[in-house]
Order: structure tokens, then C-alpha cells, then sequence
DNA sequence: TGCGAAAGCGGGGTGGTCCTCCGCTTCTCT
DNA sequence: AGAGAAGCGGAGGACCACCCCGCTTTCGCA
């Protein structure tokens, strides 16, 4: 649905501009940038980044789609490998990681997944659980997770961390570390 | 600090004011409401809110002292429970089913540990820190909790899961479930 | 190639926000 | 009661999201 470009050729270029735009300043000023500010340093009228983008949420969805694409990738790549559980440990890392250090992402998953308006399938929120759902799916199969345990549980704890860590010094290894902790768990390993 | 209350009668009177009217406000409209409007329902110009206010965190950290004075008063009490371990948990249960239900609250307490100002001590972040350390500290010494791990980690973790899970459906069902599955981890166990 | 309709554009307006300045009011202390 | 200090709040500046509507650009088709 982010990918839903307009057809038209200015229209379209328009829509690109925007969207680096808004890539730029909303790694400098985190998820709440001004729009005003993004429609201007891409040089067009307010009216047509609202246009293209009726809430705040799809504009951010469309900046990290590529991102999270990548995240996705990450996970088909993992599946292949032979430890389950290490390969849903290490993607889950890997995206507390990619929160943590992208300003403005952690928030978006947030909120993209409370939408009250018709989620219309691949936002940035479906396509993690769909993505995660088959590593978490091998490692149940290999007894390396609860049953109980489901994807959106794993994902909302991971995008808690990165929300949490975004901004702090070294994000990338307070993230990490936190996930560890939570997949781990706070007991000694007996 | 939130507790330095202005010394007229009449400054007095408008902070209380004040405060009542952005508990309210703050649990409708979450942490970014309108402070414009806190102060039109609190009967005082807005200048006056920022005078006794400089930012809105010092607000919001006037809102929630109580609250949080509250929970740590629970974790005074749970320090003398005979097992350490559970202690810890259900505190840190009830911390998250706390800033899960209260609006604002989680979002106040990331804010605040990030300030930027002078932390003068006994901020709400502050507060939690020592009440929770000393139930850490007796789960460490009862080997229920690997050594590697401090308050300022679990109390991230929790509060991460408040901010999560804030605004869903049964938001302290939630909390506490994922604050379960991070202490417990993820892994079956043995 | 040129043309007309449709698609898209963007300046400017509205109503909201945060925050500050400064003349005025209210309190307090004696 | 009166002086001086402490506090007040309306007005105003800078900014923001969002929308309206007359104008420009593009594209399909002849």
C-alpha cells in the first residue's frame, strides 16, 4: 500500500522527492519532524505532501519500507540456517538493532500497529509478522520457544527496547543487550 | 524537586489547579496534550503554567509523583516478603500494569531519564530506581538473578513494555504477560 | 503534432500550538 | 494601611497541520 505510487510523471517525482526528504529529516529530527519543513527541502507545496500522504503514519510507512524490506530479507536468509532458535535470537537482534539506530522507526512500528484506520495489508507491521512468523514457526517446531510465545509478542517486546533505547549513547549495544535479556530471561541458566 | 510548591496563597492555589487539570487532560489526550488547554481548564493564563512549569516534563513529573510514590511504597513492602525473586516480579508486574493503564506515565518516565537538564535528584525516574534496587539487590543475593543485570535494565524493560502496550485493548493484561515472558524468557524451560 | 480533459499543483488561509514579554493585580509583612 | 515584592494573564510572535480552490502540467488520442 506504500507502494502505491501516483502514475502520473510529476506526480510521481514529486512523491520521491518527498519521501528522501522526509527520509533526511526524519533522521534529524526523529519520527515528529515538521511536515511543513519536509514539503519545503523537497521543494514543494504542503498541499502536495498531504496529498500524497493523508497522515503522518503513511509517510513514515513509505520512508521505512525499504528498510524493513531488508529487515525481511534478513529473515529468509536466516531460515535456511540450522539452529532455529539462533536464528530467530539473531533476527531479533537484528531488528531491536535497526530500531534503535533509525530515528523515527521504533515509533513508527508503534503506532502503525495501533491504526485504527483499514490496515490494508503490508505495512510495515505485517510484513515483520510475516517475515518473523516462519523463523518463530521453526524454532516452536524445534522446541526452542514457549508455545504460548507468538510473533507479535516478540515483536512488540523488541520494538518496546528500541523505543526505549533510541537516543541513548551506543543504541546498537544497549538494544542488543536488552533483547538478550528479555529472550533469556532475568534467572541464572540453571 | 516536582514537590517545590510556590510559597503564596495564590500561586499556590493555581499550581494545584494546575496539576488536577493535567491529570485529566493527560488522561485523555495521553502525554502531548495541549498545555494551552490544561491551562484554560485549570482557570490561569497560559503563562502562568509555564511559569510554574518551565517544561513539560517538569509537569508531567508533578502529575505522576504521587503515583510513582505509590509504587514505591509497594516495593518497600515487597522487601519484606520472604522470597526475594517473587519480590522483584511482581513489582516489576506491577510497575508495568501500572504505566501500561496510566496514560502518560510510561512516556514521562522515558523522557525523563533521557533530560537533558540537571537531574536534581528524586525525579520520578529517580525515585524508581532506589525503591526497585533495594528488591534487586536482595534477588541478587538470593542467586535469583544473574549478576549482570541492574535496575536500570529491568526498569527500561518494563517501562518499554508500558509504552508498548499503552492504548491496547486490555492494556494490563498485556503488560504483564510481556513482562512475564521477559523475565521468564523465551525458551522453554528445563 | 496538437488539443482537451483530467490529474496534480501550491499559495494562502484557518485555527491550533508553545512560549515570552510586560503592564497590572494581588498578596504578605510590618 | 501601605509599600514592595511576588505573581498574574492577555496579547503577540513564531511555528505547525491541514484544507480550499484557481492555476498549471501531463497524457491519451486523434
Amino acid at each position: 500500500m506504500a507502494l502505491a505510487k501516483p502514475k502520473r510523471a510529476d506526480a510521481r517525482r514529486n512523491y520521491d522527492q518527498i519521501v528522501a526528504a522526509a527520509e533526511a529529516e526524519i533522521a534529524r529530527h526523529g519520527a515528529d519532524a515538521s511536515l511543513e519543513e519536509i514539503a519545503r527541502r523537497a521543494g514543494v507545496g504542503s498541499a502536495t505532501l498531504h496529498r500524497h500522504f493523508p497522515s503522518r503514519q503513511a509517510l513514515l510507512e513509505a520512508v521505512f519500507h525499504d528498510r524493513v524490506e531488508v529487515l525481511c530479507e534478513q529473515a529468509r536468509e536466516l531460515a535456511g540456517q540450522a539452529d532455529p532458535g539462533a536464528a530467530l535470537g539473531d533476527w531479533l537482534r537484528a531488528v531491536a538493532r535497526y530500531g534503535a539506530t533509525t530515528r523515527g522507526l521504533a515509533r513508527s512500528l508503534l503506532d502503525g500497529g495501533r491504526a485504527v484506520e483499514a490496515p490494508p495489508d503490508s505495512t510495515c507491521e505485517t510484513m515483520l509478522v510475516d517475515a518473523g512468523g516462519e523463523l518463530l514457526q521453526r524454532a516452536h517446531a524445534a522446541g526452542r520457544v514457549r508455545a504460548e510465545v507468538s510473533i507479535v509478542d516478540l515483536l512488540t517486546l523488541v520494538n518496546a527496547i528500541s523505543l526505549a533505547t533510541e537516543g541513548s549513547p551506543d543504541a546498537a549495544a544497549e538494544a542488543t543487550r536488552l533483547t538478550d535479556l528479555a529472550l533469556e530471561g532475568v534467572r541464572p541458566r540453571s
